[in-house]
DNA sequence: CTCAGTTTTGAATGATTGTTCAAGACTATC
DNA sequence: GATAGTCTTGAACAATCATTCAAAACTGAG
């Protein structure tokens, strides 16, 4: 039918997420973008406007469908100590696999773009203070089981943990060394005593 | 004298590093370095080479005028425990007063570029080795002189150190609120317990 | 005062940037 | 089978990119 478009907008949005996570913004080009996609400039520009925009949907596609889904999954399907555990050896799972070095769309975002753009900037900033809370709610809720002491303030650890998620994170782009990063995981669990 | 610049080439190099410092490489063009450097394109050309060559000699400053110059003299001048305070302390102070969120160079420069450019990511590599291995000396300082618990790895805490560090420096640029700093910044020491 | 040697200058290079748009392809409806 | 309406296509847009280069400006040596 003319009037449906021939390609699925979804996919088209994850192959996009792909190419901006890997080279960032301002070195993908749009060609990079039609090569990548597999689509035409003019559908491109048809269905997501302009490149800034269709880096925002990118963006929030990766935070509603990788971080925010997984956090989730490991929220409610795991005790509290466990789940915070899994986070971060899932992450140097996925780092040690990775050989193009992406790290993580977010962080990376962090760093080239949310500095100079208010909007791409609040959609970083909101996810970071998610990922915060995760960290505090578990922590709380290892408290009640007794499964984290419950001296230690909640508040203060699950930001400290967000430290040192975003550091591994960086550190997953410069130096993924496999026994590097596994110090930094153990020396984050070991805040949780 | 014609055989002379007019112009100092260290002042010059100051000037290209704070520009690419606030705005990253891709982003920077050679227009925006003409008018911060205040000097001609060809005269940038002539003496540095390139874009990227001009982008390493300015990464190289960085890293040695502000990274190790200031590791030294901490290093130096403060017992070991204060050491590692004052490093955190003293960024703390540094952020918050930097109303345009540069972060640090090298940590901005280990996610837009590091990962794509081998000479690049040596140069921030070999960085933030120097910064662990800072980090390490004053530990097992600390623990000679009693001010450090003598059952502590220095190792993984030293890499713990660095993370926290680098993920201080990544929130430094997308959510600079000094609570959530000083948070990280005590969270770090108190693994010195 | 001339010459040699270096720097400075700014215009011009071709390539690539993000974006637009008119023409062509397509199909459900009449 | 003609019409209407949407999507696809690829060429073309002006702007900007990093880079080059020949001419002008300069100054110490002869």
């Amino acid at each position: 039918m003319p009037w449906e478009k021939n390609f699925n907008i979804d996919d088209a949005l994850e192959k996009a997420m792909g190419i901006f996570w890997s080279r960032g913004y301002e070195a993908t080009s749009m060609q990079d973008l039609v090569h990548g996609m597999g689509l035409n400039r003019g559908s491109i520009y048809d269905t997501f406007e302009s490149k800034r925009a269709l880096f925002i949907a990118a963006l929030k596609r990766y935070d509603r469908k990788c971080r925010h889904a997984w956090l989730c999954d490991l929220e409610n399907t795991h005790p509290p100590r466990k789940a915070i555990r899994r986070l971060f050896d899932e992450w140097l799972e996925v780092i040690s696999h990775d050989s193009s070095r992406r790290g993580c769309f977010l962080t990376n975002t962090a760093l080239e773009v949310a500095a100079h753009d208010d909007e791409i900037g609040a959609i970083v900033a909101a996810s970071q203070k998610e990922t915060e809370k995760f960290f505090y709610r578990v922590i709380k809720a290892g408290q009640k089981t007794g499964e984290i002491a419950p001296d230690l303030h909640a508040k203060d650890i699950s930001r400290a943990l967000l430290a040192a998620l975003i550091g591994l994170l960086v550190l997953a782009r410069s130096r993924p060394e496999r026994a590097l990063m596994r110090s930094i995981a153990d020396g984050a669990m070991a805040q949780l005593r």
